[in-house]
DNA sequence: GTGAATGCAAACATTTTGCAGTAAG
DNA sequence: CTTACTGCAAAATGTTTGCATTCAC
C-alpha cells in the first residue's frame, strides 16, 4: 500500500528535455504518446520518489479526459528504467518507487527506527565511491539506494 | 520466484546458539517449537542468503515427518527479524533473502551489468560508516543490503 | 497502412490474515 | 490448563501477460 502523495501544481515537461526523450524514443523506434507523456510529468513534477500507483491517481486527478490504466504505467515505468529516463528504487516492503534519472546523484540516509530521511551531500560519499573504485574498481552507484541506519536521535 | 537452492549437509544448530535463542525466546514468553528450529536449522545451515520458499523446501526435504506449512515459515521469520536473530535483505524483485544475524557484517558489491557479486571487506565500509557517524551522528547498516554498480570488466 | 501502444481481465508471485484445532510450557 | 503455535483457505499486494482494439507515425 502507499502513503503519501504529491499534490503538487501538474508540471509540463521541461522543453528540452522533452525533446531529449522524444529523440530517445524515436531512436528505439518507439511513440511518445500523450499516455506516456503524462505518466513523464508526473514523475518530472514530483519533488521526491513517486510509485506506479500514484502516478495513475496523479494523471487520472489531472487529465480527467485522458484514458489511463494501471498497465500503461507499468509498461510505461518498465519501458523508461529500461532507457535510463527514470531511475527504479526498490528497497524494503511495498511498491517500487521512481524518480527521473536526470536529478543526478544523491544519496538518502533512512532511520530504520522513526523512519525520517536525510540527504546526503556528496562529499562523503565521493570519498566512500573513489576508494572503492580504487581498491576494486568497482564504480558504486549509491545514487540507486538510501542507506538505512539509526539517526542520532534514536541510537541513544 | 527464486532460483537457486542450497542442498548441502543438513546442520543441526550449535549448542551455544541454540541456547541463546531460546532464552531470547523464552524471555518473550514464546516457544522454541520443532518448526521454528528446522526453520532456524536450514537458515544456519545454509552458507549464504534463502529465501522463505527455500527454507519450506528444505525442511520438507529434511524432516519428512515434520508438518510445515509457507504461513509457519512467513511467521516465523518475521519473529526472528524482529528478534533481530536473523537478518533480512529486500533487494530488486523476487523474495525477501534472510541469514543469520551472527554472521556479522558484511557488505555485498553487485554488478547491475553482469550481476555477479563480491564480498566487500570491512576496511572501506568502516571508514565510510565512521565519517557518517563523526558528521550526522548516523549509524549506517551498510550490511543490511548490497552496493550496486559496475564491475571493473563491465565498466569498460 | 503498419507496427507499436492501449485497456481489460486474468494470471502471477509474494506475503498476510482469520479461524478452528493442536501442542508447548 | 492456559496461551502460544500451527495449518488451511482465502485475501491482500504489487506486478505481468494475452488478446483484441486503437492509435501514432
Amino acid at each position: 500500500m502507499c502513503t503519501s502523495t504529491f499534490a503538487g501544481p501538474w508540471q509540463h515537461l521541461e522543453q528540452g528535455e522533452r525533446v531529449h526523450i522524444f529523440a530517445a524514443m524515436h531512436a528505439r523506434g518507439l511513440h511518445l504518446t500523450a499516455q506516456r507523456e503524462a505518466i513523464l510529468e508526473a514523475i518530472f513534477g514530483c519533488p521526491g520518489h513517486i510509485c506506479a500507483e500514484h502516478i495513475l491517481g496523479a494523471v487520472l486527478d489531472r487529465r480527467p479526459t485522458l484514458r489511463m490504466n494501471k498497465t500503461t504505467v507499468y509498461r510505461a515505468l518498465n519501458l523508461l528504467v529500461d532507457m535510463r529516463l527514470v531511475r527504479e528504487h526498490r528497497v524494503g516492503a511495498g511498491p517500487a518507487q521512481y524518480e527521473p534519472a536526470s536529478r543526478g546523484p544523491h544519496t538518502h540516509l533512512i532511520c530504520r527506527a522513526c523512519g525520517q530521511s536525510w540527504n546526503l551531500d556528496g562529499d562523503v560519499v565521493q570519498g566512500f565511491t573513489a576508494s572503492l573504485r580504487a581498491r576494486d574498481g568497482f564504480e558504486a552507484q549509491l545514487e540507486s539506494y538510501p542507506i538505512f541506519g539509526l539517526c542520532s536521535t534514536c541510537r541513544g
